[in-house]
Parts: C-alpha cells; structure tokens; sequence
DNA sequence: CACGTTTTTTGACATTACGTCAAGGAACAA
DNA sequence: TTGTTCCTTGACGTAATGTCAAAAAACGTG
C-alpha cells in the first residue's frame, strides 16, 4: 500500500470555495473560481464532477454549519410554544443579514434544477427536521397537560415554517422587515396558545 | 416612409416561448427554443437582447395573465378579514397545480439574479400590490367601525403573504400539504380577528 | 407597377464556458 | 528504489451565447 487517501483537498477547496461564491455569486465561471481558489481549471474536475456539484458542496457546507449554531438557542426554551417561538426567532437569525443571500439561493437552486438535488436540501433541513419532531411531540404533550390550546400541532409547525421561509422571500424581493410580523404572530397566533 | 413598426413578432414570439418553457423549463439552450417556435436562434436576438430576456418576458407575461385571473375571486368576499382570507385563497390558487413550478421559478431566477430585474418581480407583483392596498385600507376601516379586533393591519397582510409564499417553498420542496395549515392560520389566527 | 425604406431573417463568425483525457508530478509506504 | 495513491495540469472536443453583415420579406409611395 500507500497514502492512505484522505480526500483531504476535496474538503479545503469547497471550506475556501464557501467564501468565494459568497462573495461573487454563483454565476461566477469555473475558471473565475479555480482562480480565486489559486488552482487551474480540470482541477476542480477531478474533485467534483461538475460546476452544479461545487456549488451545491459548499452550500450544504455553510447551511449545515449555520444551522447547527443557530438552532443550538432553541434548546433553551421550557414552554412548547415558547420553543416554537424561540424556533421562528432561529430561523429569522438563520436567514438573517448577508446569509439570507445564501440561503435563499439554495431554495432558488433546488427549484431551479427541479426534482434532481434532494440532497441539498435535507442536509440543510436535517438540523431544523430534528427540532421539528421534538416541537410537534411537546405541544402534543402540552395540549394533553393542558397547557396548550387544542389545535393541529403538525399544522401549527408548519405554519411558523412557513411565515419564516415566506418572510424570508418578501424580504430578499422586497425588503419587507421581518419585526413587525414576527410579533404580530406572536401576540395574534401563537400567545394565545399558552394556558 | 415605409411599415409602421409594430414589434408583433415579438409579443407572438413571448406567447409562444411560454408554452415551450414551461414544458421544457428554463434550462433549455436558446437552439432548441428556437428550434421549437420554428425560427432560427438570431431570430431570437433579434427580438431579445439576450435569453434571459426572453424568459423573462416569458415568464412575466404568464404571471400577469394569471394573477389577474385568480385575483379576480377577491373582490367578492366583503368583510375585511374574509377578504384577506379570499386573498390568501387565492394565491394558494395561483401557486398550485402546474404553474407553481413557474412562478417560483421567477423568485429562484430574480434571487439567482440578485439586484437585477426589480421588474419581473414589480410585474407579477403589482397586481398582489393593489389588493394589498385595497385589504390593508379595509381592514383598519374595519378595526375604527369595530368589525375587526385591533392589530397592525400592515403586518397582518405581510402574514398572510408570508404564509403562502412560504407554503409555496414547503410544497415544492418538501410535499407539505397546503390545505391543513391554510385551515389553521384561519382558525388560530383570522377568524378571531372578525367581531 | 417599380422604387426606396424599414422590418425581419439568417448564415458565418468570434467568444466563452463546460467537461474529458492522458500525461505527468508529489507524497508516502515497503 | 519501487510501486501506489493522490493530485495537478496542458491540450482537446463540444456546446452555448452573442455579433455582424448581407439577404429576404413587407409595405407605403410616386
């Protein structure tokens, strides 16, 4: 035998690669990117099969990352509905700043490529998909303890999913902040679930 | 002088192209689109400065045609809060089937875009716009005759927007069904909200 | 009906981007 | 050294985009 094949650049083109194609979009061309990773052009083809594979690598990279940071706040939260909150809230901080670029063209990546990639996304939904079953499962509880108003639990998941994931649209388009609605779902939705 | 200019080819060419589009989607090289509206590719670049244009004229054009239709279902409903529920309707509308591969299909082109192309989005949006218009000023009419508990009115649309783009994301991504959560926000967080 | 003008079409070309291949280095174990 | 594996790259083939200038079609006017 020999080297015991590690696979290691493969992982430090895409860790640089992250930085990269934040700062210059993905339009940019291979050999723009293979420039500003300080290697010729067929190299980045012997480790990944196509420019789409790139592209796709470091975003799972950063959206993984992110995710786990962020959602790690969650945890904290006592009351069912209060993690929900506390859930939306992560969410917001996920997306928020320059990031909701990224994010959002991971959403706009996926839907562009079609039914191809769903890997992409479940490397990234992976770390919400957790907190979602254990949300779901502690309003269950909670509704049985009494502690939460009756309702759909699933649907009221989704629901928050949704105001986030749509905010997150409104905001890319048109600059929408994301403040005022989050209370007003608050006050509106989501407080008078508690009892 | 000679014929009077009428850009007719170019209007026909964009009808076409989004029949052809929105069966072969966006992805097809600017050949085979030609190829399939029986011209050849200069042709096209002729008509269209480049092939982003044509998509997007394409795609503008089916929105607009669309929205128009749907939201014509909104101006039924009279209470203020029905009606943002009509309007909620109605985008869920507008977004299922078929077409809610094409509309998002504008988001994930004008996101990928980035700072380009306000219009594409200003053009499908502007029909939601007016409505908006319409629903926020009803609903704080609404809230001074007290047919409508007291809230933000402008959150409460961007909410509702939220809501269905979001479910929008979730159904194309994930097959979230739409109808138990539209069911939810009505219950949970609309309906309260008439007296 | 010719003639001139404008719109429209298209063949040929230039440029750029993607992906393949085969020939080489570089690192390391036996 | 030798063999093996990982990594790099120059050269090539192919496809897609966009430009240009010349021809064709459409149309009003004398």
């Amino acid at each position: 035998m020999a080297r015991p094949a590690e696979h290691e650049k493969r992982a430090e083109l895409a860790r640089d690669a992250v930085e990269v194609l934040q700062r210059e979009g993905v339009e940019l061309s291979m050999a723009a990117l293979a420039d500003a990773l300080g290697v010729k052009r067929p190299t980045l083809l012997y480790h990944f099969p196509t420019k789409a594979h790139i592209v796709e690598t470091a975003l799972v990279e950063l959206l993984v990352e992110q995710a786990a940071f962020v959602m790690a706040r969650v945890a904290a939260e006592e009351h069912p509905i209060d993690r929900l909150y506390a859930h939306m809230r992560a969410i917001h901080a996920f997306h928020h700043g320059r990031e909701a670029r990224v994010v959002f063209l991971t959403q706009a990546i996926a839907t562009t490529a079609g039914a191809r990639l769903p890997d992409i996304l479940q490397a990234g939904e992976a770390v919400f998909e957790a907190q979602r079953h254990d949300i779901v499962a502690r309003i269950r509880a909670g509704i049985r303890a009494g502690a939460v108003q009756p309702c759909n639990p699933e649907a009221l998941f989704a629901a928050v999913r949704a105001l986030n994931d749509g905010l997150l649209v409104q905001r890319v388009m048109s600059g929408t902040p994301l403040e005022p609605v989050h209370a007003f779902v608050w006050e509106q939705m989501l407080a008078p679930l508690k009892r």
